[in-house]
RNA sequence: UCCGGCGUAGCUCAAUGGUAGAGCGGGUGGCUGUUAACCACUAGGUCGUAGGUUCGAGCCCUACCGCCGGAGCCA
């Protein structure tokens, strides 16, 4: 079908020209005068565009006056400057073709306030709301800004596999993946036997594509994943999802410096990028979801972000004039309150926190000069909180070795990552962004599920 | 998984242990270039589930289910 999006016919300059829109009505309002106001929205942008359907219409007793939210049309008609105050413009529909009914009783979409936690109960509908609809736009606009950025700077784009049967991801529960029935499980010597298995060895769904992405990484340069992630984590907050989208790039010839400076340039791309490209969607979560979002993310947009060591950090926690429900000690990883301590209440900006205690991050991490820290990062967000962990990878043979074993993992488990550090090693970094954690934050929403089209938590995977 | 809160009309929420209510949405009528429209009338309920206490439970107790917030784990 043939039709103009109602973005652009909302931005026409011309007027008294024709125009063919579709979509669902938002809502209907008679006048006396002899027609009715038809809001209508095809999803194109935040806006909807007016109709005007006159009672001349042929059909307008048997179906337009029969028309409520939901009801889906095709009109015909000719784009005129309003008389109303509320729109520039409007249309003057010829011909108002009803496609599909919407039973009022039925629909739970009426023109009235529905609660989040309501509208994940109707996860099939709630697209078609004001809320999801800029969400949705918003979100493209992210992914979309993500790989800009990136082939801006040459990052190779790699696709990392979702299925892995290589034990030794470390970050997190995983899911397993089997075609053994469950019901009736091969044993041998009173253990399930994997090998009869369809990879005959114990899969999963991946957690990170990290080990992956560095293989490519060391042969490419610079790369980066962009792909869904699993955790099997019973993990019941507003920041966790089940099934979530991580970005991860990695750099060839790069430390952790230039790590957090590639963190940082990118989170203020998305910023940048959205407020430019969202304007619309973003005033409407300012008004009606967080009233300090534009100020935030325009501030953002051009900061210098705050980068301190693991170190410092304590040391201001220590000196901090509030007391923590946890004890602040070097050695211990910092706690969900001391994190927003240091980005809420301290520097008010997102904060990059390096050089944790080797103790409290994982392996492959790179071991410091001090030899008491690892070459990590946190960047941490006001209200979101972690947003992105990242390192230089440890890419000394032996040290790595070394780090494996006191890890109490299986060398021969990582027998192709360590021979990245055999052959032609380089010093390298890279990071996860958690993908809808800057959905959340560049619309304000507080819940991550509301930020994802359909969530998998805990004891939930409908739709 | 732990702590706390919640579950009542299609939706959002009220209701000292004593006859279940309002607003929105729907229907009918009125009014209007309207725009969260407005005014009047009207229909609409197994109070999450199962037990228990009580003369009497939406309200008190127990268990379970689900949802929300915080914590842990992390992105």
């Amino acid at each position: 079908m043939k039709r103009d999006l109602i973005k652009d016919v909302l931005a026409a300059t011309g007027r008294d020209i024709p125009v063919t829109v579709a979509g669902w009505v938002r809502t209907r309002r008679d006048s006396k005068g002899g027609f009715s106001f038809i809001e209508l929205n095809d999803g194109s942008s935040f806006g909807n565009i007016q109709v005007i359907a006159d009672e001349k219409l042929p059909n307008y007793e048997s179906e337009i006056a029969r028309l409520f939210p939901g009801g889906s049309v095709v009109v015909k008609g000719t784009l005129v400057a309003s008389q109303g105050s509320g729109q520039r413009v409007e249309v003057v529909a010829d011909e108002v073709r009803v496609l599909g009914f919407c039973e009022p009783n039925d629909y739970p979409l009426q023109k009235q306030r529905v609660s989040f936690e309501r509208l994940r109960e109707i996860a099939h509908l709630r697209p078609r709301t004001n809320t999801f609809g800029a969400v949705l736009r918003v979100r493209n606009a992210l992914a979309w800004a993500t790989h800009r950025f990136f082939q801006e700077r040459q990052f190779y784009y790699v696709h990392t596999p979702i299925i892995t049967a290589s034990d030794c991801e470390g970050a997190g529960e995983m899911f397993q993946v089997t075609t053994l029935d469950l019901d009736q499980l091969p044993m041998r010597d009173g253990a399930v036997d994997f090998a009869e298995d369809f990879f005959g060895k114990p899969a999963g769904l991946t957690v990170s594509g990290q080990l992956e992405g560095e293989t490519y990484a060391c042969a490419l340069g610079n790369i980066y994943t962009f792909g869904p992630t699993f955790r099997a984590e019973n993990s019941n907050t507003r920041r966790h999802l089940a099934e979530f989208w991580m970005i991860e790039p990695e750099m060839a010839f790069a430390d952790l410096q230039d790590d957090a400076d590639l963190a940082e340039d990118y989170l203020r791309y998305l910023f940048t990028y959205v407020l430019e490209n969202c304007v619309e969607d973003l005033a409407f979560f300012n008004q009606r979801i967080e009233k300090t979002l534009l100020e935030t993310l325009t501030r953002l947009a051009t900061s210098t972000f705050k980068r301190i060591t693991y170190t410092e950090a304590v040391d201001l926690l220590k000196k901090a004039p509030v007391t923590f429900e946890f004890p602040v000690g070097w050695g211990t990883d910092l706690q969900s309150e001391h994190e927003r301590y240091l980005t809420e209440e301290v520097f008010k900006c997102p904060v990059t926190v390096i050089n944790y205690p080797r103790e409290i991050k994982a392996f492959y991490m790179r071991l410091n000069d001090d030899e008491k820290t690892v070459a990590a990062m946190d960047v941490l967000l006001p209200q979101v909180g972690e947003i992105i962990g990242g390192s230089q990878r440890e890419d000394r043979h032996d040290l790595l070795m070394q780090r494996i074993v006191d890890n109490g993992l299986n060398p021969e488990d990582y027998w192709w990552y360590l021979d990245l550090r055999r052959f032609g090693g380089v010093p390298h970094a890279g990071f996860g962004l958690g993908f809808e954690r800057i959905v959340q934050f560049c619309t304000g929403m507080h819940n991550i599920r509301d930020v994802i089209p359909f969530p998998r938590t805990p004891k939930n995977a409908s739709f």
